[in-house]
DNA sequence: TTGACAGGTAAGCAATCGCTTACGTATTAT
DNA sequence: ATAATACGTAAGCGATTGCTTACCTGTCAA
């Protein structure tokens, strides 16, 4: 197959991908808590603060965090609207773990749980 | 500082990162819809099928899906249950964009707020 | 004005990612 | 037996990530 072609252009980050570092998760975590420069940010992590500013800017290139300027300091805050995309996207599987027996996974699966008791049996499967 | 240490051993892959890929988001997509062998999920995608089983080796280290061997295929299904870290870790978010003028957000940055609107008037900030 | 402080940014580096092609291994069809 | 199918896996690749150190600018304090 032709090789996939290399993204270009400086890296849009979306939410996802921005969640998905535990040290951003942490600092969104932080920011939870209210707004807060960086300097109080990188005292909580066991790296540079360069290491978080780059963090913050991936965050706020998702749109997660803005910036205000207060004196020399910067002070970031959550904007959590966002994290919309990902809730919604999960939420939808949530029926997946909090149903019981009649869960719809278990709907869907049906007929595939009657082709795996079958198995068992040594019942010959339907041509793939 | 002293250079970070490396990770060692095979990666073990968290949910967070499972799913910030869109393309692994999409194959839980797909199998939200039931049990599906590897060629018929290779098919809706613009890439090679190795990339798809290496996409699926990710989702099944995070324990997303489980995989049933049925003749010559593989079928995997999902396993939605781990998502439900990443739907506690993204709920806990949802007031903040839910609620009106009262929200958690306002209330927390309340006094930064009142710090901004001096700005505005070229208050001088209590020093940082 | 000089220095200390807050913090952004660039460069460099090893590790990881996401993809490809090539190949190996079961299983089914002929 | 032989070929075809379904799939995994390894190797190799350029791009990206996550960190570091080094350096820069802007603001406050002496």
């Amino acid at each position: 197959m032709t090789p996939a072609k290399p993204r270009l252009g400086p890296p849009r980050h979306d939410v996802f991908q921005a969640i998905g570092d535990p040290t951003r998760r942490r600092l969104v975590d932080l920011l939870g808590r209210g707004e807060q420069p960086v300097n109080r940010l990188a005292g909580r992590f066991a790296m540079t603060r360069p290491a978080i500013s780059q963090h913050l800017r991936v965050l706020h290139q998702a749109g997660l965090v803005s910036v205000r300027r207060v004196g020399r300091e910067r002070r970031y805050r959550l904007r959590a609207r966002p994290l919309r995309e990902v809730y919604d996207w999960v939420a939808y599987y949530e029926r997946f773990w909090t149903r019981g027996l009649k869960s719809l996974r278990e709907f869907l699966d049906h007929e595939a749980e009657r082709e795996k008791k079958h198995d068992t049996f040594k019942r010959r499967e339907p041509k793939p």
